[in-house]
DNA sequence: GTCTATAAGATGATAGAC
DNA sequence: GTCTATCATCTTATAGAC
């Protein structure tokens, strides 16, 4: 439909990924795709709309990335390490963090319709990883102390942990490391 | 000695935890404490030298906590359980971040020196944990797969990975359960 | 839809009085 | 050491021309 917006949309989810959304302006959105600042107001009148608009296209482009990997993984644990590389494919594009693991950390800077969508996407991770965790342990092929979902919160955390570790490092591979280091931990 | 030097340490450090180090301002710290905002442009001629000082402050006095932790704790798992408690003292302490995994976020918005300072904090926790992690294998208190340096670096990544899922939830029992469940792995 | 012009406020920072 | 006054700049946002 609307070319701009999505244009808008993509230098905006970049920048926000890459500095946090309290540190890039509307110029900056603008200089990136060749219009001036204030015509982005036409799209989103207020950083606000823009920041709401940003998570939700967000949750549903990675729903879909989840929806996607069930269809097509045969196995728990291909369901798993294809999940841990969507956040890998995010940190090897220009070092970006998960969107909503930044807006995680600048939470109490962000309005409640923002807060409320990055909530969403934390436990709609959740929801999918507790579900693979569950089928994989029915299966027996994987084996695991406590419930899948206190599991699957703790494979979440540590995934956006590994995330910031990697960026600090300046070492994508570190990511890497620790990601495979949780997953086996699952087919013990 | 100068009172009025940790005052402004102590509240920038808390609003770097709670909203991040670009978003604050002199005048927000000045406010805090009683002064006006340019009177802190004297014990920190610019918010570089100031997020420098953060960082370093904040490295000494959690190598500090390690050092303590280290002459207390009885046990390997005595030590690993204390380390995590820092991190939930801080969680729980106003809901701030961990200073270094806020910073980890805004990593590429930061001054060189501040990176580094990062990075060493980073790197501090790794080794101390990594030392923790030997020892406890040593003694057969411990049991993990692969080098303790690699696993340090997933329980540290867990442990910041943590503190963003527990603000996000709103639930600092929501720490405890992805910290405890990454330190029982360790004693399987 | 995008532009220019512009407002209104915040920000990091400096100068100079006390 | 802290203050007031002030600066240049940036930021979100609006109004109105094209």
């Amino acid at each position: 439909m609307d070319e701009t917006r999505a244009q808008i949309l993509d230098a905006a989810e970049q920048l926000a990924q890459q500095r946090g959304f309290n540190a890039f302006s509307y110029r900056d959105i603008a200089e990136q795709i060749g219009i001036r600042g204030p015509s982005i107001h036409y799209h989103f009148p207020s950083k606000d709309d823009l920041g709401v608009a940003l998570v939700e296209r967000y949750r549903e482009q990675f729903a879909q990335a989840c929806t996607h990997i069930d269809r097509k993984a045969r196995t728990v644990s291909d369901r798993l390490r294809r999940f841990a590389a969507l956040f890998r494919a995010t940190l090897e594009r220009g070092n970006r963090m998960c969107l909503c693991g930044m807006l995680a950390a600048e939470l109490s800077t962000l309005s409640e319709p923002i807060q409320l969508g990055v909530q969403g996407f934390w436990s709609d991770c959740e929801r999918w990883l507790a579900g693979a965790l569950e089928d994989g342990r029915e299966t027996g092929e994987l084996s695991f102390r406590g419930d899948s979902a206190r599991r699957a919160a703790v494979v979440l955390a540590g995934l956006e942990g590994a995330m910031l570790a990697a960026r600090v490092a300046d070492d994508p591979g570190k990511f890497e490391r620790i990601a495979r280091t949780l997953l086996d931990e699952l087919t013990a």
